[in-house]
DNA sequence: AAAGTGAACTTGTATAGATAAGTACCGTCT
DNA sequence: AGACGGTACTTATCTATACAAGTTCACTTT
């Protein structure tokens, strides 16, 4: 008896049945998750499927508490500070900065081999492709070189890319963009970034590679952005106590 | 019959061990990951725990693909979590790699404006200034100079520099080391840096610079780390929900 | 030779049951 | 009242088994 003919796995179902008890206050902020074993009663279900979706919202520290005490739905209020990583526009906005994006290129075509493999699709497989010069002020700031499944994409034809923030307006059209996982290092200039950011070939640049996934983890764009690192950079607060709520995706043996 | 007098649970021991085998090569880049029959046969074990180390290494992207296929080693360069970022020492040994530090200048002396200035000291007080090679399995990675007020980097002279855990060797001196502010960026490698990491001058480097602080918020150490890019890296992950502790910021006019 | 079939692998998902370990709480004893 | 101890409940971990679903590859058929 299992998996008649529904098509997401059960787990998926009860992880996203869980977030949305959450999000709309049946569990309110700071209430204790029913246990295990209610859980499994009510959707009668064994415990792995549970607590696999348990450790996913664990794992984005939706709930946090746990051995021997039932955990705790942990809602930080703020969803702000996302929008001003994804968005380049906004995090602009925000600095009291003018935000101006002259877009290169837009194109569909086929994923390069490494695009593919960050998106965990097939290389032979059409993205659409974003190549932009960011600006704040009017001076040149970041090159953003940015592939989007081609579902998650297509509605960017029918968009402006020179007017304002694509992330704004594809979470507007309905894509599902959820979560990103950031790489920093840094990169010797080439001669499109050169060209484009008026600085000599070899210089320097601050490069953060990002892989945007919808809600259910699933890739839907990748992203390398190349700034000026005078203009620039990355600040990071932590303490002892607070190790950092957000870095490690997973914890010991958390996710599933 | 199960984890008798053995402190770690299974599943960790194994993703560490998992984790090793990559950074040191035992599963090349790039190739795959023995079936999960193989692991449970050679560890006697079964597929619950086995499956749970190899999640959290997919969730860390260190292994990509799967169903049906066997999963791939998937290894860029060696990232660095934010939260471990207090200490070079353990973020080494987390990854399975021998950390090692060649010091090559520690002195007392006035601390220089911009040093001063960043640790809230007159310019002519003293300061324990430290230069120091790291080292991950030999490899030069990472130039470290680091400068304490003097209450704080005392003790530092009674200790040998090439031998450990300075962060930990602070801690156990009862220095309150409990905040970082972390500024990243990129540069370009100076003479010293190219000399003792090995590399051509101009190379881009990632650079991070940290005030730490006591709990009572006064700055005890300013420090400027450099590090190869294709060995070292950060990542952050959050999403819609989560506040993050990363924030993009515009560079102050101080550089050039 | 090219196309199709199917067996043998792989991982994904789910169930059921057992032990370990942490927490909460209640009653008892001092 | 406060310390102690035991019990019941909770989550964490592990085992064993089963079936679903994707991949690979050799073999057969065309």
């Amino acid at each position: 008896m299992y998996n008649q003919a529904m098509n997401p796995p059960l787990h998926e179902q009860l992880r996203e049945e869980f977030r949305h008890r959450i999000s709309t206050g049946v569990w309110p902020d700071g209430s204790q998750v029913p246990s295990e074993a209610a859980l499994c009663e009510e959707f009668k279900t064994s415990r792995g499927p549970v607590r696999q979706a348990l450790a996913a919202l664990r794992a984005e520290q939706l709930i946090v508490g746990g051995r021997g005490r039932a955990p705790v739905v942990h809602r930080d209020a703020l969803s702000q500070p996302v929008e001003t990583f994804l968005s380049f526009t906004e995090w602009a906005v925000g600095l009291g900065k003018e935000p101006g994006q002259r877009t290169i290129e837009i194109a569909k075509r086929a994923a390069a081999p490494f695009v593919a493999d960050q998106l965990g699709r097939a290389p032979e497989e059409p993205v659409v492709s974003l190549l932009r010069l960011r600006l704040l002020d009017g001076e040149p700031t970041m090159v953003e070189r940015s592939h989007f499944v081609l579902e998650a994409g297509q509605p960017l034809f029918g968009f402006d890319t020179d007017s304002g923030s694509t992330f704004r307006f594809l979470m507007e059209h309905g894509i599902d963009l959820y979560s990103a996982r950031h790489t920093i290092d840094a990169v010797a200039a080439d001669a499109t970034d050169a060209e484009l950011l008026g600085i000599p070939e070899g210089s320097p640049l601050l490069r953060e590679r990002r892989v945007t996934s919808s809600s259910k983890g699933e890739p839907l764009e990748y992203a390398e952005d190349r700034y000026r690192p005078e203009l620039a950079n990355f600040v990071i607060h932590n303490t002892l106590k607070q190790r950092a709520s957000l870095a490690r995706v997973l914890t010991p043996g958390e996710t599933a």
